[in-house]
DNA sequence: CTGTCATTAAAACGGCCGTTTAATACACTG
DNA sequence: CAGTGTATTAAACGGCCGTTTTAATGACAG
């Protein structure tokens, strides 16, 4: 109502520790781990030793402090990670293999990864308006890499639908060891559980997709048959 | 603290509308819609037609008429599909590509699914308290259904720790499709979109888990390189 | 000093939540 | 009829939430 502090940001990103600034880094790994809704900002603010009207004062609200927080996560990422090239020296397959295993790493380490990963991710699976074109732009350059080592991988060219199907069953089989861990350890008995490293299973992966895209071309194709007796439950 | 008329349900499922059974069938849709902590006793009981206070008095607390919302989801399942055997006559390929194309079916239409479907899916993701051997009890024997086609597809008997994974690549692939959905939709181009149907994704999949399984024990192992430039987000 | 003006602080506001109380309506029994 | 236990209701309770108001603080220019 009064004047709008929301944008002025005399030291945006300074070296001392200013009220904005603490709130941006306290709400970082609030948000992260439990979420737009679930994340109050009293919690943030007792985190930050700020008190809750400078949320207002600085941001306007909840919502715009989270926008703030996706973006500096961004940032953060980007110049960490500037550019996921792959390494152009080694063979397609240990490329797939160092992918996969970079993948599975980041996502099983997500509960105790630093916090812009794990909000990032978050909103990879629930994209929460207008962060939805924000997190297209982070995903798209590691699905494109990918998609450069299945194409050195195919012993001929895919066509595009094929080839976009052959990027997400690998993406789908390392993300499942993420978002249904719960499920997959209850079904692995413990003396197997030391088969299901990281590395165990970014080999398996690999292997399991090497094989497939060896085998994918010359396939008959499988007829269709009726029928709805298997799925999800009992 | 009165005496307690939690459990006592003169007429348990009874073709009469009850209060109780009322209370039941309207948190159903909510708590799978929602979820447990978004969705408001308010609600179900506005949808119920029935006082808030019904719900203490039914069943104590909003907690436990979650509990017994989950366990009348899973006895509803229970019935409709009594046992997802699976069709004994017909070869073990075309049981694979039912029975990922009945999973892909299941999870794309979870919005519009009945809400048994929904509810127990979202305990799948993410488990509350004690309802995860509940979770685990629907989920293994598809599981298993699963594991008997993979043990048929093979060439020669998987070591128990590669048929697992196996079991999740083929799940993890058709998984990515419901959890990753946002994302795929933003990386299909406009002119594919009709090739990524439920039946072409579902031979997709089939394709690539038999060639997969062709190949898988005769290819020499993948080297361990280090490296960590690849993975999610920029 | 005096008057701004950005900043911080304490306290309250209004709302929704799950839960509880206290009173009522309704059967059915003796 | 009174008595008893069940079922239902409106209303309130206490708590946490995001947000807002109001006032105090402190730096700095004139």
């Amino acid at each position: 109502m009064t004047y709008d502090p929301a944008s002025p940001t005399p030291s945006e990103a300074a070296d001392d520790p200013s009220t904005k600034t603490r709130i941006l880094e306290a709400a970082g790994p609030i948000f992260a781990e439990r979420g737009f809704a679930r994340a109050t900002v009293r919690d943030i603010c007792r985190a930050a030793d700020v008190n809750v009207a400078s949320i207002k004062y600085y941001f306007g609200d909840k919502q715009a402090l989270y926008l703030a927080t996706v973006q500096r996560a961004r940032e953060i990422r980007a110049e960490r990670y500037p550019f996921p090239q792959g390494n152009q020296a080694i063979g397609p397959e240990e490329r797939l293999y160092e992918f996969v295993a970079a993948l599975l790493r980041r996502l099983t380490a997500l509960q105790t990864a630093p916090w812009p990963v794990q909000l990032l991710t978050r909103e990879l699976m629930q994209p929460t308006d207008a962060c939805r074109q924000l997190v297209h732009d982070h995903f798209q350059p590691m699905f494109d890499s990918l998609l450069r080592i299945v194409d050195q991988l195919s012993p001929a060219a895919l066509p595009a639908d094929q080839r976009l199907k052959v990027g997400f069953s690998i993406i789908g089989q390392c993300l499942h060891y993420r978002f249904g861990a719960e499920v997959v350890s209850l079904m692995v008995p413990e003396s197997m559980r030391k088969d299901f490293g990281i590395e165990q299973i970014a080999h398996h992966i690999t292997r399991f997709t090497l094989a497939a895209l060896n085998g994918i071309s010359g396939l008959p194709a499988v007829p269709k048959t009726g029928g709805d007796h298997a799925g999800l439950g009992s």
